[in-house]
DNA sequence: TCCATGGTTCGGTCTGTCTCGAAGCATGGC
DNA sequence: GCCATGCTTCGAGACAGACCGAACCATGGA
């Protein structure tokens, strides 16, 4: 009857709270058990199955089969991106699911966006890393120069990794929190990494909030604020 | 219990294929009548009456009254932003509501969103238009030229409606066919304005379909293709 | 004043689907 | 071979909400 996408349908399959309560655990980046999600959900396994099976259907999430267990983690970038455009949304509405509490503000600071560094801070090393000359933006893409490069081995991150395959280098990604850019892409993960084996940041558990410590911020904004 | 924005509140109202024909007839630009919008819906005028509500309750649309007749339009950018990135993410999934038709292409070539063009002809208009030196990215923003600025004065578009109140100058948005940049914001809308005003191209009736005469295409890839 | 038109509100039906208990498979450890 | 664990499938129940008919309100024209 009518032309176009079918919105209605993947808007509908994220539109169930239990659903959305799942794909926004796996937000996190990390791969979690049918058992963990319903947990995060607070349904009964066999739901759980039920609604991961749905989502699975319409490549919302994948799925990997270790052992007795069965794994699942976002389908890609794009769901992640579909889903923070939907909480930019519905932030700047003022529908936040709690009273803005002590979480929030951790939130808004620094979080994990699928698998790199969302909020003030990730903002932070995007506009940082532009003002320092170490990447470009060149038409829709972003690049890592070779000034850019050579700062980033410095910090132990090969260019081996970044160059490979081609994802790009560094995507921006809408922050929900900012409503700015922020540094996403094969670079964004890089660094994140970095970080956690830096030991200047961790991760809560169960939770998107990525904490760092008072030396590692310091290092952080000094390197990029 | 969990933290961050309500995203399952917002999806649920897009998820269901009764709002998402409305909201999709409303990404024409055009504001709206309720029976217009029942009738694109396939439903009932109390059922979109109803419909309608829901959507104004959470500011996805915004009314007008006008003597009998209830406009309604889409509440902002943001929202024909947010539809566009589920349509992109759909397309991409192979969830077409119909099959690959003649209307499809159209689609594809050119199309409006919102008040500015999208489709292939949307982005030749930005890459053309930074190409030329008429805008350029600047961080996160594009703004226009001093070069721009002469260039689109000449066409008739006047600088001062394009200077006047903060809505951006020239916005990106992202295009679900073409998976690209294309210009939105002031200068987006009026250079459609434009094309319609001298006639290059004109809308298809009940669509958002942009057709070109074969003069207007030709003018038009001539400027920035 | 009366009527036609556009829209809202109310009440009732009905379908869809979310949910969980129970049973059934698969895997891995003992 | 047996049992525990993780997950899926099946079936039934319960709730939500989409839908429309009928009645009601508002506006504008005759």
């Amino acid at each position: 009857m009518k032309e176009g996408p079918d919105i209605a349908l993947v808007a509908s399959l994220i539109g169930d709270p239990a659903r959305a309560n799942i794909l926004t655990a796996l937000m996190s980046g990390k791969a979690l058990t049918v058992s963990e999600l319903a947990g995060e959900a607070g349904i009964t396994l066999q739901t759980a199955s039920s609604h991961l099976k749905k989502l699975d259907d319409v490549q919302l999430v994948q799925q990997r089969k270790q052992g007795r267990h069965r794994y699942f983690a976002l389908a890609g970038e794009d769901i992640a991106e579909l889903l923070e455009t939907l909480m930019g949304f519905a932030a700047r509405r003022g529908l936040l699911r709690t009273r803005t509490g002590p979480g929030n503000e951790d939130l808004r600071k620094a979080r994990i966006c699928y698998d790199h560094l969302a909020g003030e801070l990730g903002v932070m090393l995007f506009d940082g890393s532009k003002a320092r000359g170490y990447i470009c933006e060149t038409g829709d893409e972003v690049e890592l120069t070779s000034k850019g490069s050579s700062f980033f081995a410095g910090l132990g991150i090969d260019g081996e990794r970044l160059s490979a395959p081609r994802r790009p280098v560094c995507k921006c990604c809408l922050d929900w929190s900012e409503r700015r850019m922020h540094m996403a892409g094969q670079l964004g993960a890089a660094v994140l990494d970095h970080l956690f084996h830096c030991r200047w940041a961790s991760r809560e558990e169960n939770s998107r909030v990525i904490s760092f410590t008072q030396a590692g911020e310091r290092n952080f904004r000094g390197m990029f604020g």
